[in-house]
DNA sequence: TTCCAGGGGTAGA
DNA sequence: TCTACCCATGGA
């Protein structure tokens, strides 16, 4: 069987670097993406309609970024539209930061995000891998989250003939792998049944994550909507809200009391309250000037 | 052995 | 709204 390669370009207004939105934040290093250092190319595969699509990215100038699909068939004009949709979102490229670029002026330790181009955080392929994702980051160490997504996209991804890697699941996939087998193959421990339902509530059409991209509604009540699904809590909720371009709410996690303690209280102890109040400077941007602040920290 | 990690659910106050 | 307690897993 010949593979099919469709060749695609995404084009932008405000120029971005590639290689700061890949390396935003730690999803680059989950499968089913695969980030090839030498040659500056992110690989991510996927299950689109019935076949298995292989999705390269690159940067070709500083306006735009070449999507390469490697594909078993002819991909329709729709598929393609589709697809390239996706990979928009996926980059962020669309997301206007010249207001956050602004702020950071006023703030020695992100005066370098504009110049840099920094602040757009790569997204999953679909808000339910993403919603998977951060359930899987939650209460544990980020190589047990890399393994628990490792074995739930190689256990229950299909995969592609051609290079044999793997999609992530479809919900279809994880629903109908049931409770046991996630707790016992793919070893989520007690997220096995969040991840369980989760997935059964959006195979059903009973939860519509596909629709939060695009919502008019307010972070609070997007928020709100959120913390309903079982085993998001606080902070995979502000997670999400992030990786839908929403920065109102910071993902309190052991690090950020660590970081917001040293920083502006004298290493005294601080609850979330204090955590939220550090970053009210940066209105509905305070969760991205929070992140920054805190990658510069770890790296 | 004990602690805890990019927390969350639940019961009880 | 806040607190205490429990929840799997695996590395330190």
């Amino acid at each position: 069987m010949e593979e099919i390669q469709t060749r695609l370009e995404l084009t932008t207004t405000q120029s971005i670097s590639f290689s700061a939105v890949v390396h935003s934040h730690g999803w680059w290093q989950l499968q089913p993406f695969e980030w090839d250092d030498g040659q500056g190319v992110l690989r991510c595969t996927q299950q689109a309609g019935e076949q298995v699509v292989e999705l390269s990215f690159r940067q070709v100038d500083e306006h735009t970024v070449e999507l390469l699909l490697q594909s078993e068939f002819a991909l329709s004009a729709a598929l393609q539209v589709d697809l390239q949709t996706r990979a928009r979102w996926m980059l962020a490229v669309d997301e206007d930061l010249e207001a956050f670029y602004r702020l950071c002026q006023n703030e020695p330790r992100l005066a370098h995000l504009p110049l840099e181009r920094k602040g757009r955080f790569l997204r999953s392929f679909s808000v339910f891998e993403d919603a998977v994702k951060c359930i899987c980051t939650t209460n544990t160490t980020w190589t047990q989250t890399r393994g628990m997504v490792r074995r739930l996209v190689e256990g229950l991804g299909r995969s592609s003939p051609h290079s044999g890697r793997y999609a992530f699941p479809t919900p279809q996939a994880i629903a109908a792998a049931g409770e046991d087998l996630l707790r016992g193959v793919v070893r989520l421990g007690y997220r096995a049944p969040y991840l369980h339902s989760l997935a059964k509530q959006v195979a059903d059409g009973a939860l519509d994550l596909v629709g939060l991209r695009s919502s008019s509604a307010a972070s609070s009540e997007l928020r709100q909507h959120l913390l309903q699904i079982k085993g998001i809590g606080p902070y995979a909720a502000a997670s999400l809200l992030m990786l839908l371009g929403r920065y109102d709410y910071i993902g309190v996690d052991s690090w950020a009391h660590k970081l917001v303690s040293q920083q502006f209280f004298h290493g005294q102890v601080v609850g979330e309250k204090e955590i939220q109040a550090a970053f009210e400077p940066y209105g509905p941007w305070r969760a991205l000037a929070y992140w920054f602040y805190r990658y510069d920290e770890a790296t």
